[in-house]
DNA sequence: CGCTTTTTTTCGGCGCTCGGAAAAAATCGA
DNA sequence: TCGATTTTTTCCGAGCGCCGAAAAAAAGCG
C-alpha cells in the first residue's frame, strides 16, 4: 500500500518494461524502444547490453526493418530463445494436452491424451498430468533452456494465489493443489489458472487491434466460462478466480445446472442445457455427462432446417447469454465479445434471441460498442494463453538480481 | 502501457507516498513514515522538509504520540490545513448540498437547499449549483487555502472521465456537463463522480477495519446504487461509472423500472417498487416520483405487524437483492457489505429473504465471507467520500513539481 | 572514395537514495 | 543539578541510474 521506491527499483522497473516491450513487438532496435518508452537512448543502450550478457535477450540483424534506409542499420532486438523453457498444461473435459514453449514463445512439442477426467480417481489424474510433464522436461531438445515456469490452464475456480483447483466440473474432487504438485515432481515454479482467462490473454496477445484495452472472451463448450479483461487487465475474483459468468443467475429457481443449483445462465446456455431443451426434457433433468461435437453439429443442423424445439433450445440458450450479459453490462459497460468454442458454430442460431435479449437490459443502450466474433478452437488459445501468462511470469522473474540464477549469465 | 521510469519520477512518486501516508494517519512522526514507507530516514527527512516548506505538511507536536518515553519525543507530522480547500456537491433526489473542506479534511462550511431536481429545468438546476458554490468559495474563512478543487457527487452514471453527468433519474435531462460547467465558473478543476462510489471511499476511509480491500456499499434509497471496492480499488465502468448494481436483470420482462426497461432489481428493491408492490399496484404501473421518508417508514411498521402485502413487498425487494448480489459475486466473490441509506432501515425486513436468495446462489458457497452492515445517513458519507476523492486528487497534483502553482511557497 | 544519414555507444554531470555519524531533545538516576 | 541514556532527526559522503551531448559505427549516395 504505502511502498517507498528504493532506488534501485528503478532499474528493476526499466528493465521489466524493455523486456516487456521487446516481448510484444518481437524484434524491436534500440531507437524504437527509446521512443516506445521515453527513456533516453543511454539508458535502452545500458539496459540492453546488460540483458544481452545476461541471455535474456539477443541482437536479430534477421530481415525485419526494410534495410532501404540511408543511415547505419538497426539492429534488432528478440528475445533469446534459449534463455528459459516454460510448459503448459490444459485439462478440460476428457482432455489432457501439454506443451513445451521457448523464451520467445515458439511451441517446440506437444503431447495429447483423452481420458474420463470426470470419473478416474484424482489421484490418476495427477499422475497422468505429472508423467505427461514429465516426458516433456525430459525429451526437450538439448538446445532448449532451462524450464523455468508451468503454468497449467484447467476449467473451473482456482484460488486467487493460482496454487490450487478449488472446484470443477470436469474433476471427480474438489480442491486439488496442483501448483504444489507440479513443484514437487519438477521444481519448477507453477501456476494454476483458468482457462477461459487465458483464452482473453491469447485473444488479446493474437489480436490485439480487436482485443485491446476492454473485451470478453465466452467459452461456450459443456458449461460456460468467461475470461475477462478491463482496463487492460485481466479480472478476476478476489478470493478465487472468479468471473463465473456461467453461474450469474438468469432465472431464480429455474433450470437445473450442473453446479446443483437452479436458474444459472449455463443451465440455459451449456451443451448440455440445450441439448435437453431440445430432447424436451424437464428443466430440471440431470445434466448429460458429456456431449459429443458431431451430436452438437446435428442437433444444430436441425434446428437450422425446422423451426422444432432444438431451434427453441438454441433461442432459450441465446437469451439467457444476453440477459446475462445485460447485467454483466450494467456493471462494467458493453465491450467487444469473442465467443469462443464448439459451441460458438451455432451462433448464427443463438444471435437473434442474444441481441433481443441484451437490447431489453441497460447494456442495450450503448450497443454501439457491442460486436461478437466467433473463434470456434479454444484449444490453441488456451495453450498460447498460458505460454504467455508462464512467459510473462518469467519476464518478471528475470528482472530481479537475484532471481535471474536460472538463467545463464 | 510501455512507459519507462525517468529519474525524477523516483521523487515525485515517494513525495506523493508521503503526503498519502500522513493522509492516512492524520499525524505521524518521521520515525513512523520510515517504517511505513521503507524509505531512508536521510530521505524521509529531506522530502518532508521540502514539503513543509512548501506549505503542504505541517509539524503538529500537539499531543499525538505518548510522551512517557525517555529520549527526544516525536514531531508530529500534519497535513497543513491551510494547503487548500476543496468544495464538495452532492446532487440527490430534491436535494442539493455543498461543503467546504479544508485539506486536513475538516469541514468547514456546508450549505443545504431542497428543490425539485426532477422537474426543473436543466439550466435552474445548474444556476442554483453555481450560486451555491460560489458562495461557499466567496465567503470562505481568511485563513483558509485557494481552492484546489471541486466534486460534484450525483445519483446517476457519469462517463469515465468523470466530467459529465450522462444520465441520472434525478434529472429532468440527461448528459449535462457539470464539470466544464463549474470550471468554466471557477476555474477550479472539477469532476462528476457517482455518488455510491463516494459512499464507499467514505467507508473505506472511516472504518478502514472493516471496509478495506474489498467490499460492497448498496445504496437502497428511492433507487438502488452501488459502490465497489475490489482489490483496494474503486471499481468502475470502463465508459462510464458503470457499476449500475440496480439494473442488473433480476427477472427478464419483470416489474417496470425507473429507467423504462424490464425486471432490473431496482424494479424491486427500490422504494417506489416496494411501495408499489405493498399497494397491491400491477409490476408495470409508472413507478411513484418520489415517497417520503415517513411513508416508507410507516409501510415498514405495517410490514412489521402483520404479514401483509406491505411485508410481501419487502420480501420480494430482499429477493431481488439476494440475487443480484449472487450473481454479482459470481463474478467477483463474497465481500462485506453495507447498507446505505433510509432503505436500510427496513433490513430486518429484508434480511430473510436475501439471505435465502443468495444461498440458492453461486454467492452462497463461501457466505463465510458474507456479513452486512446498516448505514442509515448517506449524506454525510457521500460529502466525506467527495471530499476525500477531491483532497487526493490535490495530494496527486502537489507532487508534480510545476502544479504546485496554487500552494504558497 | 569521401560525404551524408542514421543508429548505437561513450562520457561527464546531476539528482536521488542510502548508510553511518553527528546533533538534538527529551527522560532517568544519583 | 548534572551527566548518562535513549530516541529522533539532520548532516554528509558515496554509489548508482538516468540524461544530454558528443563521438563512433555502419551503412547508402554521388
Amino acid at each position: 500500500m504505502t511502498a517507498g521506491f528504493r532506488h534501485d527499483d528503478l532499474r528493476r522497473r526499466n528493465r521489466a518494461m524493455l523486456i516487456a516491450a521487446v516481448r510484444r513487438a518481437g524484434s524491436v532496435s534500440r531507437t524504437d524502444l527509446v521512443a516506445a518508452t521515453g527513456l533516453s537512448h543511454s539508458t535502452i543502450s545500458a539496459i540492453s547490453a546488460d540483458l544481452i550478457s545476461e541471455g535474456v535477450l539477443a541482437e536479430t540483424r534477421a530481415g525485419d526493418l526494410p534495410t532501404a534506409r540511408r543511415g547505419r542499420p538497426q539492429v534488432g532486438l528478440g528475445l533469446d530463445p534459449q534463455a528459459a523453457t516454460v510448459v503448459t498444461v490444459a485439462l478440460t473435459l476428457n482432455h489432457l494436452t501439454a506443451a513445451l514453449v521457448d523464451y520467445a514463445g515458439e511451441v517446440k512439442q506437444e503431447d495429447h491424451r483423452r481420458l474420463p477426467t470426470k470419473t478416474m480417481p484424482t489421484a490418476e489424474l495427477v499422475e497422468a498430468m505429472v508423467a505427461m510433464v514429465g516426458r516433456l522436461v525430459e525429451l526437450r531438445p538439448a538446445e532448449a533452456g532451462p524450464v523455468a515456469r508451468i503454468v497449467v490452464a484447467v476449467q473451473g475456480t482456482t484460488d486467487a494465489a493460482a496454487r490450487r483447483l478449488l472446484w470443477s466440473p470436469i474433476a471427480s474432487q474438489a480442491d486439488i493443489p496442483f501448483a504444489s504438485i507440479l513443484e514437487d515432481a519438477f521444481g519448477v515454479p507453477t501456476t494454476v489458472e483458468n482457462d477461459c482467462s487465458m483464452i482473453a490473454i491469447a485473444l488479446r496477445w493474437k489480436q490485439p487491434e480487436r482485443y485491446r484495452e476492454d473485451f470478453i472472451a465466452i467459452l461456450l463448450s459443456h458449461g460456460i466460462g468467461m475470461g475477462l479483461v478491463l482496463k487492460g487487465e485481466l479480472f478476476g475474483g478476489t478470493q478465487s478466480s472468479g468471473c463465473e459468468f456461467g453461474h450469474m443467475v438468469h432465472r431464480p429457481d429455474g433450470a437445473l445446472c450442473r453446479c446443483g443449483r437452479r436458474g444459472c445462465v449455463e443451465a440455459y446456455a451449456g451443451s448440455y442445457a440445450i441439448w435437453r431443451s431440445a430432447g424436451l426434457l424437464p428443466d430440471d433433468a440431470e445434466p448429460a455427462a458429456d456431449i459429443g461435437d458431431d451430436e452438437m453439429a446435428a442437433l444444430a443442423a436441425r434446428a437450422r432446417t425446422a423451426d422444432g424445439p432444438e431451434r427453441a433450445a438454441f433461442r432459450r440458450a441465446g437469451e439467457a447469454l444476453g440477459f446475462g450479459l445485460g447485467s454483466l453490462f450494467a456493471l462494467v459497460d458493453p465491450a467487444p465479445v469473442a465467443l469462443v468454442g464448439r459451441g460458438a458454430l451455432a451462433f448464427d442460431l443463438i444471435e437473434p434471441a442474444l441481441a433481443a435479449a441484451i437490447a431489453r437490459t441497460a447494456g442495450g443502450e450503448h450497443s454501439g460498442a457491442l460486436s461478437f466474433a466467433v473463434e470456434p478452437d479454444e484449444m490453441p488459445l488456451i495453450r498460447d494463453g498460458a505460454a504467455m501468462r508462464a512467459l510473462t511470469y518469467v519476464d518478471d522473474e528475470v528482472l530481479a538480481p537475484g532471481a535471474a540464477s536460472g538463467l545463464p549469465s
